[in-house]
DNA sequence: CAATTATATACGCCTTGACAGATACGTCCA
DNA sequence: TGGACGTATCTGTCAAGGCGTATATAATTG
């Protein structure tokens, strides 16, 4: 448990944006194009927020093909986890959170009908993604 | 559990001074001049961020003579109470944050010997003061 | 009341962040 | 090799935050 600075992480946390992203992110490995439909942001808008939750440390990104992925990683420093950790519960129980991943399970289910996301690669889940990783 | 401005609080969180703060507040109601004289910063700059922390709502100032005592208030909202006593904890955890603490119980003990302390009002316990605001 | 003490706010300066829009980069496919 | 597509970054603008310094307010004391 070495020194961390809490007030980073705290900044990353402290925009709307980025926590619907985190909120979509949670528990799956998602493609940047699912962010720009399921949120109705622009491309640019959600990539600088993503690259800003990659400097804090609390998102990394994988290449496969054309499609980035992008998923929580959780901090080593145990309380910046365990205030990351409720910070996810918290959001789960947000009504508007709640909304988006609604929105999101459905355009899983038929991505064919949303014109952006014909063809793109459906969210993983964190644990099929571990193996990838290894 | 209505609408909260989750990212409101972090952007609260997101400053280390503001986090030492909390933390010297973490149970009692504090006056200002201890959080001077303990985090070593000018008057003003202190005072900047308790105003910042009162409009983000995570305290509350009473005025007590010419002594202001301010005091941590924890949200009605429950998943930013978590969030905030999560943090508080964490907090607790840290060295760094370790040694103010130490810094001020030993300030309490022999506030005489330091100039901008002498006839300085104690911190409060929480316990103590709530019988104050009924 | 004037002076003093405790605290808050205003001001000016600089840095950072958020945004839209334009553009660059990387990968795939014809 | 040149599109086409997915994604990232650059540019310029604006607002907000952090700091030090100076000053204002509020309560107390002489």
């Amino acid at each position: 448990m070495k020194k961390y600075d809490l007030a980073l992480l705290f900044a990353a946390l402290a925009d709307r944006t980025r926590l619907r992203l985190l909120n979509l992110m949670n528990g799956k490995e998602v493609c940047v194009c699912y962010f720009v439909e399921i949120l109705g942001q622009s491309q640019p808008k959600i990539s600088r927020h993503l690259a800003y939750l990659r400097r804090a440390s609390i998102v990394a990104a994988r290449r496969e093909g054309k499609w980035m992925y992008y998923r929580i990683v959780v901090p080593k420093h145990a309380g910046a986890a365990r205030i990351l950790n409720e910070t996810l519960s918290v959001l789960g129980e947000d009504k508007a959170m709640q909304a988006d991943l609604s929105r999101f399970t459905k355009a899983c289910c038929a991505p064919q009908k949303l014109p952006a996301l014909d063809g793109a690669p459906l969210p993983i889940p964190v644990e099929a993604v571990g193996c990838v990783a290894c």
